[in-house]
DNA sequence: GCGACAG
DNA sequence: ATCTTGTCGC
């Protein structure tokens, strides 16, 4: 497994503005014309990050999965300074710079990427899904474990129910029951793949627990990533 | 103006 | 995100 240390990008916006001012700039380069891949084929790929706020240290994790079986295929990992503080509607810029250094360290393509977070459900329609599939290329759909600042109704109770979630009348994602009557999970569309397809993808990620394999996977892996660091600072 | 707010 | 023990349930 290949580890990396991440560098924050010349550039990188220092203050909310400036931020926001590169998320109004680049959304319009987010594609939504695509299907995107087909559920259980291919490869699929899981992104997460940990921080150690006290200490300035973050790291993610890249995990790929073999979309059929679900085995792990490859992993990486990337360590850094964090480069922006959490913000909600700017978590993109807190978390990107090392997901795309562990992305760069992996021996293979990613396929499709899953991220922990939103995409088009974000005040300004650019969440970290959307942002990360406009800065790779790749496809890439965001998994939420809440709502948000969105609306909701309850799905039904069995797996595979799913409601909309709304901004105003505005479908920005789905609301979707991933294990029968736990609570659901929340997913939004990234970049280059429909609604959905992302829920059917995510359906086929998760056959035992409520979160995407992937998504479990990567944070398993970032944490301990971040353990390995702080304990060799 | 105040509160809420992905991770 | 992260801080944190035991506990109820399958």
């Amino acid at each position: 497994m290949t580890t990396v240390t991440a560098q924050t990008p010349a550039g990188w916006p220092a203050t909310e503005e400036e931020a926001r001012a590169v998320q109004d700039e680049l959304r319009a380069r987010v594609v939504l014309d695509e299907p995107g891949p087909p559920p259980g084929t291919g490869r699929v790929t899981g992104v997460d990050v940990a921080y150690d706020d006290e200490r300035n240290v973050v790291a993610a994790a890249a995990v790929v999965l073999d979309a059929a079986t679900l085995a792990v295929v490859a992993e990486a990992t990337a360590v850094g300074r964090i480069s922006f503080p959490y913000v909600p509607g700017l978590l993109a810029f807190r978390e990107i710079p090392t997901v795309l250094a562990a992305l760069h360290a992996l021996p293979c393509p990613p396929g499709l990427v899953v991220c922990d977070g939103y995409g088009l459900a974000h005040p300004r329609r650019f969440g970290l899904a959307s942002h990360l599939g406009v800065l790779t290329g790749l496809p890439t759909i965001g998994v939420a474990k809440n709502p948000f600042t969105f609306t909701h109704d309850d799905p039904d109770a069995p797996r595979g129910s799913a409601s909309p979630l709304l901004a105003g009348a505005e479908e920005v994602g789905r609301a979707l029951r991933t294990r029968d009557a736990v609570k659901p999970v929340f997913v939004s569309v990234g970049h280059r793949v429909s609604l959905d397809n992302a829920c059917a993808h995510t359906l086929a990620l998760t056959p035992a627990y409520r979160l995407p394999e992937t998504t479990r996977r990567a944070d398993a892996l970032c944490r301990a990533a971040l353990r390995d660091a702080v304990h060799a600072e």
